[in-house]
DNA sequence: CATGAATGAGCCTTCATTCAT
DNA sequence: TATGAATGAAGGCTCATTCAT
């Protein structure tokens, strides 16, 4: 019989690597690069260990496609969209953003946090990684850095360098999600109500 | 040379025992339990890692008894005596802990957060050291609930569900320790001010 | 179209077989039976590894069978008869031969060689290979006897035992072969002339 | 009880590490290096597989350091240097070298011409390592280069250019030697008389 | 008590081989 | 017949743990 055409061995050749970047991204962030089995992402995604050498070469190369897949098709981006332009008021959209951030799992986005909290308190990244970790950093702060000062300009906001309070902000929002993002589904809006408190003119 | 006797003996035991779980959290604390190698241990407190062994049956061991030594021993509680003793107001105290949290090494105590951070991200912990775990969570619950009481009574502190409110508070607390100490170290009563604004009325 | 009919159908089947073994006669003389990997056999012949698995069950039988059809096939066996029928000196006979010999690659004649040799070095040669190699080599001596005796007689090869003397003849010649090929192909004449020096009476 | 004093422990140490790098050489001579498992030099060693690797931090390393380790308590050099100064004529130093070199197993010398033979033929060999044999292939040609002159002088060896002669003799010797050193031991003197007649006046 | 030599389980990675299409 | 996806055995290397000295 003819084998496969182009297409379906494309489709299954996708399907596959999705299938793996997927797992790999729940397994990482649950364990982070070292202490993540690749024997663990393969039965997490219902392939053979082999399996995955097949799609990538590395282990490290598994988290940094990964991290890029998740990162192009990604839900975060697409929703950093969709925010910025809701017709919310600054402090609203933090809000949201806030608990977006902390529902986790819904998408891979949360899963990607929590993967670079881990790197960045780890030894020995790999270059590419560590900048991969550094640009969507940057992308969180260039983002939040004008709707802060939009709010403080509509007295939403208090009056403090913005660079740092969204460094503030974020900082705590990452340790946060790394740490316990159960915690936080309970009563969800109060919560972060409360928190963002630390920001807000009253 | 007159041998030894057995108090000093004991004395020395002690002593060895004392500085490697000091070196334990330590490392511990940089690494996670996994990751930890004993190697490291025994290298952070100037002995051959065979003689870990002599003291603790295993890694597990040096672990568990090094949280119950810091525990016993622990800065934390004299510190919060201490801190509840002195003659500042709820919300000062509240920012003492918070500084004393972030001012990472300077005491195993906050070491010990660390690891249990880690812990609680973990699967597999041994049940006694989970349990361990759990009680010192629920020590700083329990301190901080009359203070943050106290607090609101004060009118110092917002009117929500004091339990809420410091679950809340250690929550963050936790998580931002876990995540990146050293961010804090410069302008931390700036910082602690901006964040403790969450839990302050105006 | 009309499908194939068995005889071009056999003959495509041929065709392939003999696309993958004069493949895998220059990977194996490369690089040996175990350090070389199936999908370079593949890659040689510009198919897909599991191909390779239609037309041989095994790695061993591809290596078995491909010796085999070399020497049926062979080359060198086609070589030894025109050069028995020249009307050339033996000594001009074996310096002939030894160019043969040393100038690789142009048949497959100088893989088999270098793949024999590898073999001879390795331990577990399933026994219907080592059986081959010792055949081949006992072509080659016993084509040899007669010529070297030939020349004895002719004057031009020292009095030595004929058997002992193409042993030795041989001996050298693989190893040289197995050795560096490249070496010899620049000023190739002179360097044999000097080499055959050893049999000659002067 | 007190731990070994410090010469003990460097006597193990060095035992263990002769040891190893006696079986690895020996390991390595007959597999060459990919095919070389730790495990079988471990297990030639008479050790554990780990064990190895509190010697050496990885193959390479042992390759390494084995066979820097034979070339300088080398038994070739010393040889080298009585054979200059034997009280012989230059071409009975170069029979008694053939001799020496065919040998085999006698001393590890014939281990490292092995191993360097193997390493010449393969890709991918670590720069330092790669030095390592263009040094052992030059100390020859430079020691044997003015005993063939010598040699030519006093009229034992042919007027060639003696850099190609001695480039062909140890060819053939390295060749050889890679290839069946067993051929050699019965008869060894006659063999190696009409091999070097190839380089003989008459 | 103290050292570090020694062991072996376990993880990453490669590759022969099988199999669905 | 042809492809390449899928599997699993095996080998390099690390590290917790044991043990002789």
């Amino acid at each position: 019989m003819a084998p496969l055409n182009e297409d379906q061995l494309e489709n299954i050749r996708n399907e596959r690597k999705i299938q793996i970047m997927r797992a790999a991204l729940k397994v990482f962030a649950a364990n982070g690069f070292k202490l993540t089995k690749i024997s663990l992402i393969a039965k997490e995604a219902g392939i053979s260990h082999g399996l995955v050498y097949h799609y990538f070469k590395s282990k490290e190369e598994v988290l940094h496609e990964s991290l890029e897949w998740a990162m192009e098709l990604n839900e975060t981006k697409k929703y950093l969209n969709e925010l910025s332009e809701m017709a919310i008021s600054p402090l609203e959209k933090i809000h949201n953003f806030t608990k977006f951030a902390l529902s986790s799992s819904k998408y891979e986005s949360s899963d990607i946090f929590r993967i670079i909290q881990h790197l960045e308190h780890t030894e020995d990244v790999p270059s590419h990684i560590l900048e991969f970790t550094k640009n969507v950093g940057m992308m969180y702060v260039e983002f939040f850095i004008p709707i802060f000062i939009e709010g403080q300009e509509a007295g939403e906001i208090i009056q403090e360098n913005p660079e740092e309070l969204v460094g503030l902000f974020l900082t705590i929002i990452s340790g946060v999600m790394a740490d316990d993002p159960d915690y936080w589904h309970e009563n969800m809006d109060h919560k972060i109500s409360i928190f963002l408190r630390m920001i807000t003119t009253r």
